[in-house]
DNA sequence: TTTTCTTGTTTGTACATACAACTAATTGTG
DNA sequence: CACAATTAGTTGTATGTACAAACAAGAAAA
């Protein structure tokens, strides 16, 4: 179509995965401010917004496979951010005050990295383009 | 805008990791007729195609940086597929009889990818959407 | 010509993520 | 009720990728 330096351009896997990539740098950027990246950042909202919630939520949430859930929260426990409670088989996650502590700063870090690929690419574009590869996403999997 | 069970998915970053996965995984299944992962298909058709090619122009076309590649051709090296040749300050990369053998498996492999998804996203919508993709990450690099 | 700068490549190390196998708790069934 | 099946979570291990630092060759400057 028009011109492209890469003849993989036209893979969606490629393609893909390079809009990744591309974005958790900026990600990581614009997280700075929080002391993490923006999984554990996430993981930190999500456990803010819902004290309590159990990892397979957390997983769904964030589709990403339980067993990564488990070393993002083990990693976040470690540096004082999140508690485990095991309840039965089942396991609830309760943010520390230090984990409160920070919401704003997740929440600016992350409005940041909006503002600035907002800017970019144009905000409609940018939207549509995000809904476009989450139903994507969806769909494929 | 739609239903959407996670408040992530209007953000970009979270999408396109989140598409990266999942194509990642289809990816693979299509490419085990080859016996490796696509990274490490793409990097035979490169090499295929443009024998003596620099691993500067590998990963300028993969977009994955110089580090990176220089690891996907030692596993390869080490498999038999491709030969790294030191002129100088650079390196030429070339393929061995078994990469060129190959060479129609992966190809196979590829198109069956793009099947795949062309059917379950729809074809216009699948090449709209890799293109958009490949632009975004071009634009924010 | 010697020194400094730049460029291409590699190496050490680290991280996010996944899969497969496992444990433990609950639910369903004979 | 006891045993099988399912479910939630964790652990061992592996993979793809990156950054920063090292290295080595060539180019530019002194």
């Amino acid at each position: 179509m028009e011109k492209c330096d890469s003849k993989y351009c036209s893979c969606l896997q490629f393609s893909a995965n390079a809009l990744s990539r591309v974005m958790t740098k900026i990600s990581d950027e614009e997280f700075a401010i929080t002391g993490m990246s923006s999984s554990y950042a996430f993981l930190l909202m999500t456990v803010n917004e819902k004290p309590g919630v159990q990892p397979k939520e957390i997983s769904q949430q964030m589709m990403l496979t339980p067993s990564t859930v488990t070393r993002l929260i083990e990693k976040m426990e470690y540096r004082g951010f999140l508690e485990r409670k095991h309840v039965g088989r089942t396991t609830e996650v309760y943010p520390t005050p230090k984990s409160l502590d920070l919401h704003p700063k997740i929440q600016e870090a992350w409005r940041n990295l909006y503002a600035r690929y907002a800017e970019l690419l144009g905000k409609e574009n940018a939207d549509k383009l995000t809904a476009d590869i989450y139903e994507a996403a969806r769909t494929l999997e």
